[in-house]
DNA sequence: CTGAAAGCGCTTACAG
DNA sequence: CTGAAAGCGCTTACAG
């Protein structure tokens, strides 16, 4: 239906304004995810998942950066969903009494990726870290390695926290050397900390097995073993976590336990869908299962030139 | 000063409706950063280096990925910035009529990370891309190789085509093999089209050398080599572009041509803040000079195991 | 200094 | 069916 009025408004490059438009339907037709580090492959692959999920629902989604500072995320939580988006998934990396406070005080839909205190009220999916960990070392286990070093992100997160316990756990249920020197604690979960930690770790001690708290610290620690001459995996097996698309580059490819980053982010999305449809419905909390994914980088004896999955 | 009326607000847990306040001061304290693919780390360096300016002005910086589409560009140009930001740096891959369109309709701040038609008026900042191709070459050559393949990306993006034709020129300047066999275009700059990418290359012909159209067609291909039991740099050196963090925790680490990625971040984020500043200001256009950073996956002969840079 | 009113640019329920 | 009015939740210029 052109009319002349629809005309001119073409004319002249008419656009409504989204914030007066939004303001007065409440609905921004946005939603926002927020990370503690874009830079993370594992968080782009969750980012996708929900935007597949949300996209044909009409939401554009939009991605802020948190830097893992919990002042950063509070602000976000008070003001940006607070106007600019109708819902947000937020995946702290960091859950202290402040963000626990913030997020009680929360009125828009909200989904949690990752753990968080069971009363709250807030729809939230988990991955099982824990188990992950122990496929690992089982894994490492039946590999034939005793002397396990583990190279975690920072303890005061909660995955380093969480993976730095089950490592220990299983450290003793495997019977493996529990020797202090074999876990050493990144800065970040960053290639560039993996590398310092990796440093660390080798200049103390060489392992039989190095385990990295997740892909980032494992590529950059197998990068510090190859400068020292290592051979992985003949002298050094190394595993990863997340399965990021990383691990299938590296030489030889990485072994690595998929927390299911793209389960967590699809179902994440579909939680908060169903929380805008229907805010009164029964809080949810999901956890996704791990799987091993073996590659060259700790297949032991059977170990080929060029070995790929 | 808290007075009653605050100590009840506070209570009550109430906050500014951001949506109304922004209407109202026609300011809304965020900035957009759209990017065709925020898997590629060139783009979260960027994303880094724009926040870092941005962030200690205030502003709070939103990413949304446009995958490449120009229909999502188009409607992130006209209704995410029309309202939810107060300006915009957007680094297209695909700009075509639709695109430079929309870029003319435009009425708010933006900048451009990328070559645009001259006559748009739009301030931008580019890489010298044709640059760092002739510096990857002229390296190759110095190495020693002649039969030099160029893994690109799509040659319908703008840095698809202008390392297309870089490339090309280059090879006649240096009289370099002009096989067309050694010509192949990936599906998109990501490592599973570089995977296919090198595949095909692969099946058809062994270069000496080969150039990636950036780090991670780069990296995908030395792994293809990898599995095909070529040595790197030995049998084929390979360069990659961009210089992300990636190139370093290669095996052996990888050669790449700095585009310059932070500093057009960075330029593009204070052009974007004096036009904010000031709306009439003389239209900026900057470019940035490439860098070749060279390391073990292209230094034949003086190669030593383990090296990096 | 305090408080009421106007208005940002839309949408929608309502009157004509 | 068409058109004018009310109101979303703020801020700010203005009157008292």
């Amino acid at each position: 239906m052109s009319t002349r009025v629809q005309d001119a408004a073409d004319l002249l490059g008419y656009r409504p304004n989204a914030m007066a438009r939004s303001l007065r339907v409440n609905r921004t037709q946005q939603l926002a995810f927020a990370v503690a580090d874009v830079g993370n492959p594992v968080y782009v692959e969750m980012m996708r998942a929900i935007e597949g999920e949300t996209r044909v629902r009409g939401y554009r989604l939009l991605v802020s950066s948190t830097a893992g500072s919990t002042a950063d995320t509070r602000d976000l939580l008070e003001s940006l969903a607070h106007g600019y988006a109708d819902g947000l998934v937020l995946s702290p990396v960091r859950v202290n009494a402040e963000l626990v406070d913030a997020l009680r005080r929360v009125r828009y839909p909200i989904v949690v990726i990752g753990t968080l205190p069971k009363d709250l009220g807030i729809d939230n999916v988990r991955a099982n870290s824990a188990g992950g960990v122990r496929m690992a070392l089982e894994h490492l286990h039946e590999q034939g390695c005793r002397r396990i070093a583990f190279i975690n992100g920072p303890s005061d997160t909660v995955p380093g926290s969480a993976r730095g316990k089950a490592f220990a756990r299983n450290v003793r249920a495997l019977q493996l050397d529990p020797d202090e020197d074999l876990r050493v604690e990144a800065a970040d979960f960053t290639l560039a900390a993996g590398k310092a930690a990796a440093e660390r770790l080798l200049d103390r001690t060489v392992p039989d097995a190095v385990l990295g708290g997740n892909d980032l610290l494992a590529i950059a620690t197998m990068q510090v073993l190859r400068e020292r001459g290592q051979r992985i995996p003949e002298d050094v097996a190394v595993v990863g976590m997340d399965d990021t698309e990383f691990a299938r580059v590296t030489t030889p490819a990485l072994t690595s336990v998929d927390l299911g980053a793209h389960e967590r982010g699809r179902t994440a999305a579909r939680l908060l869908l169903d929380r805008l449809a229907e805010s009164g419905r029964e809080v949810q909390r999901k956890t996704v299962q791990p799987r091993l994914r073996v590659r060259g980088s700790s297949m032991r004896g059977v170990y080929v030139v060029g070995d790929s999955a």
